[in-house]
DNA sequence: AATGAATGAGTGTTCATTCAT
DNA sequence: GATGAATGAACACTCATTCAT
């Protein structure tokens, strides 16, 4: 009963998911959904209130699964620089990767259907990264800057260039990712 | 007859950024966008094909607002150091106080009614940012990078800045914003 | 979950044929339908895919009743000249009790809206009848002209009769009926 | 001046027909027949009180067109079959040719846009036809059924024609026609 | 728990017509 | 007389959501 359940919530957030990928957010309605994900409209309901908490919902957990693809390979007793790295072509091969699930994430971002609470609660996975900055810092390495300016210059550069890769059909071999890496390290190091 | 009123024109426009900011992309129709300019929804079928061609209309106009914004101050014989900082300061002065506008061209990358023309069209107005770019690479002042990963480390740092400034209430003083300059010089230049 | 109700696709259909002979082809609305059968214009979508579809359901369905009124009476083993006289009196008789259904099908036959599909499928009940038309034309009763000739001289002066009958207010007694059928008779046969 | 007036009436029923032929009914707005006609959609109404005047004397037009059409070669002193013949011919004639103005007719016949006053002043111009037809009936050449008897054999069976041919491809070649004239005449004669 | 039917409110768009010049 | 601009009302259709079973 319990798994019958969550397979079908499963199936519900694959769909929306997949929908919005291949269809665009604004043609990706509850009946679409409902279709794709083999349910009724009604049993949507049955598992989220509404369509703004099944979009939350989704939010949260595609961000769940970024942040755990972001950090895998963290916990062992590694250098911080090495730590950035993997941290870094971790982010990079994920974006790369999962076009869907993150263009799905930066479609949110601008979305007023995503509460604040979930983007908190988004952004809470992130705490060993956290915790490499502020030690970092500490320990010299990284410039002395806020968090926020820290993520401006390390992740966001990687979603100017896959947007950018996109438009201008830009292919990165293994040197110039390198390269690209070695200006984001630059960039927040002393 | 009555003569097109291009005033009426600015109104629909405006109106259309208006209602985009403070209600989404997916929230602002056609009619909510007339009743905001003070038109019948049919007058708006006088001055755009429809809703595809109104949204074109207006991202160009972002567009080309936003670049000769940036390009302020640009032609003087200059140094390119100062030509970058000039533009890279006129970026972030741009974002910060249009926020309407810039969230704007935000949510247009992401949607299927903005069509290639008008991107490439969008894209054109920054020429001379183009030739200051190539010209300092072969004055061995910047990195040997493609335009994009350029970009996605001057400009798009920015972006992130302000969505993370507008999450975590981050203020920016003088010295401070200073150094983030200094970082985003250091990332592209040798 | 509530069954489709086998009624209200009836209303649907029944409110669409009434408001089509009363208003016109042109003036006949999908929201008009919806009041006239009492329910919401979107319940209309629940039981046809758009208005063509809803009108070649209802092309169908008359043409079917139209067809089996006017071969009412014919499988017996009746001579080629009784069912003839069966099937014109029939379709006499159906056409001046059911102008409604009657100048439906008429509408129908210039819009565009109702598809080869549907008009085959319209013909297609008329089986036994062009069987009694091949066979007479065998057995030497009929003249040897193609169907199309067989049915111009048969049932459209029928039509053109009730059009003419409306205009001018013309009232057949059974004497004139039987003169004006003798006349088709005659066209016909050798 | 005169002239000119006259002209752009012309001009304006002209493209209606044409937008009517190629569009059909439903999709020919008054603004895509000024368009057509190139004129502003101000100006149809200087010549017309809206839109169901325009049609209606479109219809009188088509009409007038159409019976001048079929009587030609009445006048002279030939003899009742010959006039029916040449009537018959050239019915036949006019709707192969003119299959626009035709349908036009047909359209027209049952819409309520075209009024009694209209229908009748359309049939009007069939004086000579009619006078044929009495001639020949007191003369004991036709068969002594009244008016809306003898053109529902005669000319409906036309009409069926051409809607039979179009749907079935059918063509006659000189012989069928002659065929098919025989049929008209011995319906109607004694 | 699960569902298909049902719906009021909305979508983008076009219409016949009038207004102001 | 002639016009392009302007429009309220309507169009076919879809939506997120609820109802009845």
């Amino acid at each position: 009963m319990r798994n019958k359940d969550e397979k079908k919530r499963d199936a519900i957030c694959r769909a929306a998911i997949d929908l919005i990928q291949s269809q665009g957010f604004e043609d990706t309605s509850m009946s679409k959904i409902a279709r794709e994900a083999g349910v009724s409209p009604a049993t949507i309901y049955v598992y989220f209130e509404n369509k703004e908490d099944l979009l939350n919902q989704i939010y949260i957990r595609v961000k769940r699964e970024m942040s755990s693809a972001i950090m895998e390979g963290f916990d062992q007793g590694i250098t911080i620089e090495e730590q950035f790295r993997t941290a870094w072509f971790n982010f990079y091969q994920y974006a790369m990767e999962n076009p869907v699930d993150f263009a799905f994430g930066e479609q949110f971002a601008n979305s007023p259907l995503v509460n604040r609470v979930s983007k908190d609660e988004g952004e809470g996975y992130y705490g060993p990264l956290i915790e490499m900055f502020e030690l970092g810092k500490r320990e010299g390495i990284f410039k002395n800057v806020p968090l926020g300016v820290f993520s401006a210059f390390v992740f966001f550069p990687v979603i100017g260039l896959i947007r950018n890769r996109n438009d201008e059909k830009l292919v990165f071999g293994k040197e110039m990712l390198e390269q690209v890496f070695q200006i984001a390290w630059d960039a927040v190091t002393e």
